[in-house]
RNA sequence: GGUACCGUGGCCGAGUGGCUAGGCGGAGGUCUGCAAAACCUUAUACAGCGGUUCGAAUCCGCUCGGUACCUCCA
């Protein structure tokens, strides 16, 4: 395949060139939510960041399996909630059953991703529909001497893994460090050592999402699930794992000592991290509750928000920073994407307008390259996104009659432009009006009426039109070859 | 305390040795019944100090400031 995708890979900390295990097929996965509550701005990144690679990876002619899970079961809350689990907990506020509150937010979650015009990954599996494949790996462990018991509880024991191999090797930590410097937390009992981390845990009697196993009645330890479920749907070894930042350590550190505990090797070729999205500087998190959920922007209903911001906004302002750096927030960074995205859309749309000339004034297959260069650099998304900006300029120069383009350039710039913005980016218009006939007849018959009314110097009618559209959201702008409207 | 990362103009954000992205906002102008859009021009920058270099926002050192991870987190 000729192309030259380069991606930082977590585990050197450099770019390198993505070269597939087994050609021409590409197997990724990706940590997904768990859900115990709606998905808020930082959920989007990821989701839209690996929506993007899965996209381009299609794109360069692979044939991609992305499996991203949904966690169901398992992880604790804190220690002040010692050994209760979080959907249990939520259950429990809400008298609601856990898989209940499961299904209500996977629904919710799934909605949202698709507002966000992500692709639906090919496989979503859920912890809680693979115990059986969890307690098969922990068994693997403990025969291969990783894994202790103590009460019914099994614990990874990472001491002694890293007499092999190295825990710390992802995050760049040094166990001796670990072993000076991890908190003193409570619920630590039963424990070798500090940072051990639990395989299988026993549920106390209260616990109610609990699964019977050959150590005790329980529930599966925080890592494990990634780890079966991608070996199992992925192989062993597979091309790219993906997930915030916040999960390289412990949770992906573990992943890898999981599954070379297990089988003996690595389990991933290149880790790819995705920063965080801050809030005044700040992550912006579930525990920190500095949150703002997807929902609350698209109906504009929490306090830090002084309208409501469509999916498509969300989606262009995650896209105009790169997946590597943090992104902050603010209803001003919010406006100014807005406002780019809807040039981008406006430029495509006049192409449809433009007056061929005999030649081309500029190259837009340099253009284009440029925009595939920045993807293959690292999915560098802002920077094609800066050369779109600098395409539309030139789109607006030859409406201007200041640049040119032929007949063939023209053609050549609708599809590159329509297939970029929207295929490879994944943005569409917020309003299709090309493809509703009603609305455009009517248009037209309007604005035939309100061109009349200018010929007669009659802009009080030729105004309230004008407004009164407005309120509907649909903006009139006058050019010198009549008028032309669009959908704000 | 340990580890890692970051500090770019009013805001968001690319850029990792010379060619000084981009968007939004500001100012001035062209066009226009007005408005909007578009176009043109323009201002505002590389946290501070020192070093390497012919040349540094970019490399090195120190200082200051910030963030993330070390506990569930996208």
């Amino acid at each position: 395949m000729e192309h030259k995708l380069v991606i930082y890979n977590t585990l050197s900390r450099k770019k390198e060139q993505f070269i597939p295990i087994n050609p021409p097929h590409v197997g990724m996965y990706v940590c997904g939510p768990t859900v115990y509550g709606d998905a808020h701005l930082g959920h989007a990144r990821p989701a839209i960041t690996f929506d993007i690679l899965f996209r381009y990876l299609k794109y360069l002619g692979y044939k991609v399996r992305y499996v991203r899970n949904i966690t169901d079961v398992g992880h604790l809350v804190n220690d002040a909630d010692e050994g209760e689990d979080k959907i249990e907990k939520k259950a429990r506020l809400e008298q609601l059953e856990p898989m209940e509150v499961v299904k209500y937010y996977t629904d919710r979650y799934h909605y949202n991703m698709k507002q966000l015009n992500t692709l639906p990954p090919s496989i979503e599996p859920t912890a809680s529909g693979h115990i059986i494949e969890q307690i098969e790996m922990v068994k693997k462990i403990i025969e291969h001497g990783y894994a202790y018991e103590s009460d019914g509880s099994l614990y990874f024991d990472v001491e002694k893994y890293n007499k092999k191999y190295h825990y710390g090797k992802l995050s760049g930590r040094r166990i001796e460090e670990l072993m000076k410097n991890t908190r003193d937390l409570a619920g630590q009992e039963g424990k070798k050592n500090q940072f051990d981390f639990a395989l299988w845990k026993k549920a106390d009697p209260k616990h109610i999402m609990h699964w019977p196993s050959p150590w005790s009645e329980g529930y599966p330890g925080w890592h494990l699930e990634c780890s079966a479920m991608g070996a199992k749907y992925l192989g062993e070894e597979f091309d790219i794992h993906g997930g915030g930042m916040d999960l390289l350590f412990p949770h992906h550190e573990s992943e890898i000592a999981q599954a070379n505990a297990a089988t003996g090797h690595d389990p991933v070729k290149y880790w790819m991290h995705n920063n965080m999205i801050t809030i005044n500087g700040q992550k912006m998190g579930k525990s920190l509750n500095n949150f703002i959920t997807l929902n609350e922007f698209f109906s504009g209903e929490h306090p830090a928000l002084d309208r409501a911001y469509p999916p498509m906004v969300i989606r262009f302002f995650i896209l105009q920073a790169h997946y590597r750096s943090t992104l902050d927030f603010s209803t001003d960074a919010l406006k100014a994407a807005e406002k780019g995205m809807k040039r981008l859309f406006d430029a495509l749309e006049i192409l449809d307008e433009l007056k061929p000339q005999e030649k081309s004034s500029f190259d837009i297959k340099k253009i284009e390259s440029d925009c595939y260069a920045a993807m293959n650099d690292d999915l560098n998304t802002p920077v094609a996104i800066a050369h779109l900006f600098e395409l539309a300029r030139l789109i607006h120069l030859v409406n201007d009659g200041k640049e040119s383009l032929s007949k063939t350039d023209i053609q050549y710039t609708q599809q590159f432009v329509s297939y970029f913005l929207k295929e490879i980016l994944g943005l569409t218009p917020e309003h299709q009006k090309e493809d509703d006939k009603l609305i455009d007849y009517l248009m037209e018959t309007i604005l035939e009426v309100r061109k009349e009314a200018k010929e007669k110097k009659d802009y009080a009618t030729a105004d309230k039109i004008r407004q009164e559209l407005a309120k509907l959201n649909i903006q009139i702008k006058d050019t010198k070859d009549g008028a032309r409207w669009s959908f704000d």
